[in-house]
RNA sequence: GGAGAGAUGGUCGAGUUGGUUUAAGGCACCGGUCUUGAAAACCGGCGUAGGUGUGAGCCUACCGUGAGUUCGAAUCUCACUCUCUCCGCCA
């Protein structure tokens, strides 16, 4: 969300803003309004002041034993003008407040103007892509030939975009849970949490899910839950309105949660395979700063996935999407994107964002410079650290051997009882 | 799921026959006086949000959330949420 002052003295920056998005808002309509609330406001709560003034008189006069009636009908009348300009304030405070919440974030200066995904700018480059001497197969044939993964029987037990991991299959996708959540927690500094996996629809508004993205989220029914698309909605909700320290800022969160998303809109695509599935693993890095620090941190945070495929050796890129392919929430967003064979080309397995103050402002997630200090909006950002399904798929292709076996990484043997083939 | 108790500013906590409570008071915290320094004592300050004004300031709203009664609600009515205690069920 964005601070409604900002806008009211600078409109030019939002217009600019939606249409670099490709996005559209009507912000003269929305000034208009927001100049009207004010109006009644200023209107009614001079009305409001007589009437405390006057309801004053009340206890007094009778106290006096004067005949109050004279005041009392012309302060229902009062009273009655009151609520009906009441009423209109409200009615516009709502207007505002739902439309404040489907406007967009402003990109920051530094991402590049475009319309989608090709408009995106590559800032490095890691590794080089395997050259292979036979033919590779995908990792859902790898999957299918080792007996690890299995759509087929999640299909019949759930449906389309399930899988069952098997064996070492499903030993492989635990063991990297375990490898990334080590290695942030141990030498990256953030603080492990485990979040409910269902959260309440305050919690999807006040990171930006709701109330524009509904149709991307399962909802559970015959509650008010959603099953969270990823764990930066609880981790990032744990602190909502409160007031943090200023002395505990950065915090830092590495949490580990199955992630559930309806892919509505995606018939058709990625159909094969863990790449696009309703429900997949990842390990997400959430960070809270002050806000003339959230930048650097946003490079921390990028760094620290990126060492996850380091270590691993898968070779990545890192992108800067550009204002079309720009997350809702998002100021800034740095993609990291494997390579995956199968695809021929590199596919997006980490977004790393800043959010500066927008989700903090939904959210109602603040802290004080000092004690006598006006409480201010923190700046928050997460990133994948990375996406779990995406890893696998990618180290079995990128890991095969001709003969159908897939070697496991070094790091993560210890993860696999010193196991060094899957076969 | 059943029964009961509760929810007031950073924290503790008063206020519930509706009207000088204008949300008291304590603690914590900040500034000052005193002191070699500190403590104590004393004096002053100290919630959030919105509006308005060049400005000191002024006004309005907020006592878990949302409706309602009333000229007037922290206080009365209704619904809901959450917390705690006990019982039941359960991994």
């Amino acid at each position: 969300m964005l601070d409604i002052r900002a806008i009211r003295n600078n409109p030019e920056i939002l217009k600019e803003a939606i249409e670099k998005r490709n996005s559209k808002f009507d912000v003269e309509g929305f000034l208009k309004l927001d100049e009207k609330r004010r109006e009644l406001l200023v209107v009614v709560e001079q009305m409001k002041g007589k009437q405390n003034a006057d309801s004053k008189l009340i206890p007094q006069y009778k106290k006096e034993g004067k005949d109050v009636s004279a005041l009392m009908n012309e302060m229902k009348e009062l009273s009655d003008k009151i609520k009906e300009i009441d009423s209109q304030v409200k009615d516009i405070d709502n207007e505002i407040e739902s439309e404040l919440l489907t406007i967009p974030n402003i990109p920051n200066a530094a991402v590049p103007v475009g319309m989608s995904d090709a408009d995106n700018l590559e800032i490095r480059k890691w590794g080089e892509p395997r050259k292979f001497d036979f033919e590779p197969k995908p990792h859902w044939d790898i999957g299918e030939d080792l007996d690890i993964i299995d759509p087929t029987t999640a299909a019949k037990v759930t449906g389309t975009r399930f899988t069952f991991y098997k064996g070492l299959g499903a030993r492989l996708e635990r063991a990297l849970v375990n490898f990334m959540l080590d290695l942030h927690t141990t030498k990256h500094g953030y603080t492990e949490v485990f979040p409910p996996f269902m959260v309440h629809r305050n919690s999807m508004q006040g990171t930006g899910q709701l109330p524009k993205f509904e149709e991307d989220a399962f909802k559970v029914a015959n509650t008010e839950y959603f099953l969270i698309p990823t764990a930066e909605v609880p981790v990032t909700n744990m602190y909502r309105e409160q007031i943090l320290d200023v002395k505990n800022l950065p915090i830092k969160h590495a949490a580990y949660s199955a992630c559930f998303r309806a892919e509505a809109g995606a018939a058709g695509r990625d159909t094969r395979g863990l790449i696009r599935q309703h429900q997949f693993n990842k390990v997400e890095l959430v960070k809270f700063t002050l806000p003339e620090d959230s930048y650097n941190e946003l490079e921390k945070l990028t760094n620290d996935a990126e060492e996850v495929l380091q270590l691993l050796g898968l070779p990545y890129r890192v992108v800067r999407l550009c204002t079309g392919d720009l997350g809702f929430s998002s100021a800034t967003t740095y993609d990291l994107e494997v390579w995956m064979p199968s695809y021929n080309r590199y596919v997006e397995i980490s977004s790393c964002s800043n959010f500066e103050s927008f989700q903090a402002r939904r959210a109602g997630i603040r802290f004080r410079r000092g004690l006598n200090e006006k409480p201010e909006f923190v700046h928050t950002l997460n990133g994948s650290g990375v996406a779990i399904g995406r890893t696998t798929a990618c180290i079995l292709e990128t890991y095969q051997q001709p003969d159908g076996t897939v070697v496991i990484p070094e790091i993560l043997r210890k993860y696999m009882n010193d196991l060094d083939v899957i076969k």
